[in-house]
RNA sequence: CGGGCCGUAGUGUAACGGUAGCACGUGUCCUUUGGGAGGAUUUAGUCCCGGUUCAAAUCCGGGCGGCCCGACCA
């Protein structure tokens, strides 16, 4: 894509009340807009990091036997209300609106209870189960203070997953799965070597949940985390019992403050018995239907993934999750030959399957550089008269500083092999 | 929800109760072109409602909005 086309712009000064580190960045760099507290909306290059994270997360949740699907964000209450979790004392930071009839409806902030509904209209046998179901969407949280840019908001995107078993060991079995392609899933987006398996508070579902921690001074949570076994237990439940039950030693543990990037828990029959979804087994007996669920908040990950790895000058995005695989930066100011070459190469690395953002705007370098560091595209490519000279473009690494210098034909090869 | 801080051009930041100024940005022109260059010129603002006062960005009341700490976060 052309810079000069792209319809936002860069700012030097963050917005004087975004003080989290991401939401500074994003909105410098023009990723992200706010529209109120806890509310931002994904402009071109943030749509496409928040695009590149959820076809990771899909592909894992598809390896794992997930079928996507798209619920109503609008929510039916009779069926919440079977349940009890209508009640504002029960869930009290949920939206409610009403119908110009009168009735009331939800905006959706979690979705159990529409999903067993829509289960028992298609699942009944032993033969149907077990089922993985998800879906990617936007949820709404009245949350009393929303806080810390992309971290923690009012409205956001959230990949919500429900398995439903037919057995403790069935649910088990899938929850360690599940373990798995999360923990695949912070390893591709970048950020693994510092996400670590939490166990934490299980709510008034079990014992406990799984959590997902990112190290990070910025995290709301404290843990604690033992290393070498990569697990950790939330203060919340930190105490001499779980640390024996859990095999950990306090002194090989560690304080550290995290970012929840990822929470799944298993919910047993909690929503499905009083929605009447069992199945019959081979007995023809009906049994009822256990159930978890596995959330990641994608706009929380790529908050997170910022503050993680962006430094003084800007973001630094992981391959994976970057808009673009390559910035190259036109500096032949007002030299045709040179131009020609940088149209010619961005021609070349396009039809060659690389995204590309092309700085073709009429710039001073100074300006073109400080956006390339602040946007974090991982590679930066300058053609310039030294360049053509050279005969070899300059290639910087945005996270390393490495620089190389490469023929069209190396870069592409470079490319398509990292 | 308790506590604290705050609201001035698009952004950032000044102004004792007395002329709303500066920087960046924007538009135009000239010069410049490998780390945010220089000059000329242009544009645009006191969150809303009420009160005190000769006079309010400034003081008072209310509203709306934002940020931070805590609580909360199936």
């Amino acid at each position: 894509m052309r810079q000069s086309q792209l319809f936002t712009k860069t700012r030097r000064e963050a917005p004087k009340d975004e003080v989290a580190k991401n939401a500074q960045l994003l909105i410098r760099a023009g990723y992200i807009h706010k529209e109120m507290a806890g509310v931002y909306s994904y402009l071109p290059l943030g749509l496409r990091v928040l695009n590149k994270i959820a076809d990771i997360v899909r592909e894992e949740m598809n390896m794992i036997g997930g079928q996507e699907v798209l619920m109503s964000a609008l929510q039916d209450p009779n069926v919440w209300k079977i349940t009890g979790r209508w009640d504002d004392k029960v869930v009290d930071n949920w939206f409610k609106t009403k119908l110009k009839d009168g009735g009331e409806v939800g905006l959706g902030h979690s979705q159990e209870e529409d999903l067993v509904r829509i289960m028992t209209m298609h699942a009944s046998s032993h033969r149907d189960f077990p089922k993985a179901i998800y879906q990617i969407q936007n949820k709404f949280r009245n949350e009393l203070r929303a806080k810390s840019g992309l971290l923690r908001g009012r409205e956001f995107i959230m990949k919500d997953l429900y398995f439903f078993a037919r057995s403790e060991s069935e649910l088990a079995d899938f929850h360690e799965r599940a373990i798995e392609a999360y923990l695949k899933i912070f390893e591709r987006v970048g950020i693994g070597p510092r996400t670590f398996r939490t166990f934490a508070s299980g709510g008034s579902f079990s014992k406990f949940s799984d959590e997902f921690q990112m190290l990070c001074e910025a995290g709301e949570d404290t843990l604690y985390l033992n290393r070498e076994k990569k697990l950790a237990v939330n203060k919340e439940v930190y105490n001499d019992e779980v640390l024996e039950e859990l095999g950990l030693d306090k002194s090989e543990l560690s304080e550290e403050k995290g970012i929840e990037v990822g929470n799944i828990f298993k919910l047993g029959t909690r929503f499905s018995e009083p929605l009447g979804l069992r199945f019959k087994d081979e007995q023809g007996k009906e049994q009822p239907v256990l159930m978890g669920c596995y959330g990641i908040g994608l706009g929380r990950l790529m908050g997170a993934i910022v503050e993680a790895l962006g430094d003084e000058k800007g973001i630094v995005w992981p391959e994976t999750v970057a808009p673009f695989r390559a910035h190259l930066i036109d500096l032949s100011g007002g030299n045709a030959e040179v131009k020609k070459e940088a149209d010619e190469l961005y021609r070349e690395l396009t039809e060659g399957g690389f995204e590309v953002l092309y700085d073709d705007r009429d710039l001073r370098a100074g300006e073109k550089f400080g956006d390339c560091d602040l946007i974090g595209i991982p590679l930066r490519v300058v053609v310039s008269e030294k360049t053509l000279t050279a005969g070899k473009f300059e290639c910087v690494e945005r996270k390393s500083g490495k620089t190389s210098h490469l023929s069209t034909s190396e870069m592409l090869n470079t490319l398509s092999h990292a």
